[in-house]
DNA sequence: GCAGGGATGCTAATTTTTTAGCACTTAGCT
DNA sequence: AGCTAAGTGCTAAAAAATTAGCATCCCTGC
């Protein structure tokens, strides 16, 4: 259930689990400046807190204000977003999403220095 | 407007979204059976016509029936949505983001040599 | 020609989401 | 101690999304 919440987010919903993940933490003060058209603070604060209700985050309170969390692990969430995007764009083809990422950013000499490492890493454990 | 408009979409017009640029194209029922909870085809039908009339589809006809495609090409909604991925959660580095495609997912032998490819030539390009 | 199957268009009700107001609590300052 | 600022919880209204029913149209076969 937890794994493909994420298709069952509304669209403030979302938006919301979006900045908390672009973050890491947010407060709802944060949230509402982040949001797209966004709304007053009284309904960032009730979004924050159904979808606390929801278990999508928690909280932690940091002096006498709350700092909201992803309640899925970042690891999982990041996982399950991957994975749906491999299969939505690329037909499940991992090597498709990367040959995509490749071509779309121009990366810097010492990324594909990196990258070139990693992929020669994997090359050797696969044999 | 229409480069950020999937996150104005709503609940069920993602899933629709997704299942159409999965599919490449879809009918009405074929989106009714691939939508989670699917509702019943009356439904499927008046989500469509109105993500039609949002201008997030268009549809061609099969004979008698609607075949429902995306507006936004291809490449483009591609674009807009590994640009949020990366965003969302490597901080806007497109090598953390390969790096974790890498990591999470066995690659084959092949699959390895074609990227290692594509890598030594975006290094030769960048020089 | 016309009956049946399969598709669409339109409309309206229900449900969910989104929104904001108001009351209350706590911490810090004077 | 009392006042103010900044936070929270609760509640209910407004807006949007979701749903399904019903009427209609068109093609095909008898």
């Amino acid at each position: 259930m937890t794994a493909k919440a994420h298709v069952n987010l509304s669209r403030r919903e979302r938006q919301i689990m979006d900045i908390i993940h672009r973050l890491g933490k947010a407060t709802a003060n944060e949230v509402m400046e982040a949001l797209p058209n966004p709304p007053s603070y009284s309904t960032a604060r009730a979004l924050l807190r159904l979808m606390e209700d929801k278990g999508y985050l928690r909280h932690e309170t940091d002096g006498t204000k709350y700092v909201y969390l992803p309640t899925l692990a970042r690891e999982k969430a990041l996982q399950s977003a991957l994975k749906q995007m491999v299969q939505t764009f690329f037909d499940g083809s991992t090597e498709q999403a990367v040959a995509a990422l490749l071509s779309k950013s121009k990366l810097k000499q010492d990324e594909l220095d990196r990258l070139s490492v990693l992929i020669e890493q994997a090359r050797k454990e696969g044999r």
